[in-house]
DNA sequence: ATCTTTTTGTTATAAAAATAACAATATTGA
DNA sequence: TCAATATTGTTATTTTTATAACAAAAAGAT
């Protein structure tokens, strides 16, 4: 299959959530465009062009079968085999991550965290077991690790990021505020909390509309 | 001036962040677009258009004086007067998110914290108090907050936000795994950092390139 | 049976964002 | 002094993303 625009695979992971807590709540089986697309505050033809894009059809006129459509959409954006995930930087952030992400997608596995210090080492938040930096390469390659949540101190974030990079490890979700740098095999998604919230101030300020 | 784009805002509030970083860095005075650029991973020619965006000129192939720039950019996106902002669910995110944002922005203050848990409530993290429900009205219309940061459990959000609404609150920032839905006269961003890290699952692999 | 309505799937168009191209200008060095 | 170079500011082009338009199919209504 041909690779899915950046904002396809974006949408697809929040139709599938969307559409789990849908059949918790409604226990409907199928669903139009346009109800799915007025839960996420998008469009019916958006909708309907993702849906496109990953190949699913339903039957004309009578919406699509839900349960279908999340496995589709999990066939699409799982990878068969479940994929290993460490949280580097055991701390407030790291912590709180490790907490919620407990069993959140059967396919993404949070197996290990990793700290330099010593009294975090050795702990454990929901049976997420912390390990020292030292112990990195082996834990990474012992457990197929493959992807990085990074919540160590901004000061520490370069040195961890390439640290990584060695033992392994194939995409990084970098929570720090430093921007990284990783060749180009390494896929990088950052998130800069302050950002968003300065995004949220300036429209609030600005937006047209009142 | 002209409403930004909101990639452009984005990345303005990026650009401050690194431009104070590198100052305290390396103590340079001048920076030159595609410097700027490395730092961020981006174009020199995005950098430079950006700032064509905000009016600001430099001294041609002198490069950009950073302190100048870090003004200007603060006369863009911040308010003049600043602005209050407040969590709602002091949680393990939320407490999370105000231990990280004790006077990273100036212009930017968190003021106050909200829970439904009689436990929390009087509780203090950074100077940050965390009131009951029943006094956000109060509590938001004295300190005149605007905005506010969404941590509660993912069934109390909806409600939660439809209160904050009627506190007279302007944009929210919702951390939690569903979707809002408000009124065209609120500014709301949302992030879900399940979405992101699917993201990066599919993209370590999909992508082109090894 | 045929008309109307609803909803999908797809192609066409528009809008937003990123990149490229390049003129203008300052600086350096011959 | 004048050519070569480096760098900004801006317009033009391309790419990506979103929206609109509409044909086809199903279901129901008359
Ligand atoms: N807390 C938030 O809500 C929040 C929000 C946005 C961004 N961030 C960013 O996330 C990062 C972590 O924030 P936090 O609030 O959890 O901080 P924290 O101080 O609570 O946690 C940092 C952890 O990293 C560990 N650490 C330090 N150096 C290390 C190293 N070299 N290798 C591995 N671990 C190391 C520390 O021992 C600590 O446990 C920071 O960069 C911060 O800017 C935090
Ligand atoms: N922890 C994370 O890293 C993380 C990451 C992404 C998203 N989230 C989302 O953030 C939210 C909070 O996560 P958390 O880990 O901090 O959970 P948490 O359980 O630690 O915190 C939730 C807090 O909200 C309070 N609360 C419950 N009902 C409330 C109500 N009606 N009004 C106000 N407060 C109420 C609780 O008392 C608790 O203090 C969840 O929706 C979760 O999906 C968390």
């Amino acid at each position: 299959m041909k690779i899915l625009p950046e904002k396809t695979v974006e949408r697809l992971s929040q139709y599938r959530r969307t559409l789990n807590n849908y059949v918790a709540e409604y226990g409907k089986s199928r669903i139009y465009s346009h109800e799915l697309a007025a839960l996420l505050n998008i469009t019916a033809v958006q909708v309907r062009r993702d849906i496109m894009f990953i190949g699913y059809t339903s039957v004309q006129r009578k919406g699509y079968n839900i349960k279908d459509l999340i496995q589709v959409i999990g066939n699409i954006i799982d990878s068969p085999d479940s994929i290993n995930v460490a949280v580097v930087g055991y701390g407030n952030l790291g912590k709180a991550i490790t907490t919620y992400f407990a069993g959140n997608r059967p396919k993404l596995k949070l197996v290990a965290a990793f700290d330099i210090d010593p009294k975090k080492v050795g702990s454990e938040v929901n049976n997420v077991k912390c390990y020292s930096i030292e112990r990195m390469r082996e834990i990474v390659a012992l457990n197929d690790i493959s992807i990085a949540i990074l919540t160590v101190p901004t000061h520490a974030a370069a040195e961890m990021a390439k640290v990584l990079i060695q033992t392994g490890i194939k995409g990084i979700l970098n929570f720090t505020t430093v921007n990284l740098h990783v060749p180009s095999n390494i896929y990088l998604e950052e998130y800069d909390m302050i950002t968003s919230l300065e995004k949220v101030a300036y429209f609030v300020k600005h937006r047209p509309l009142g």
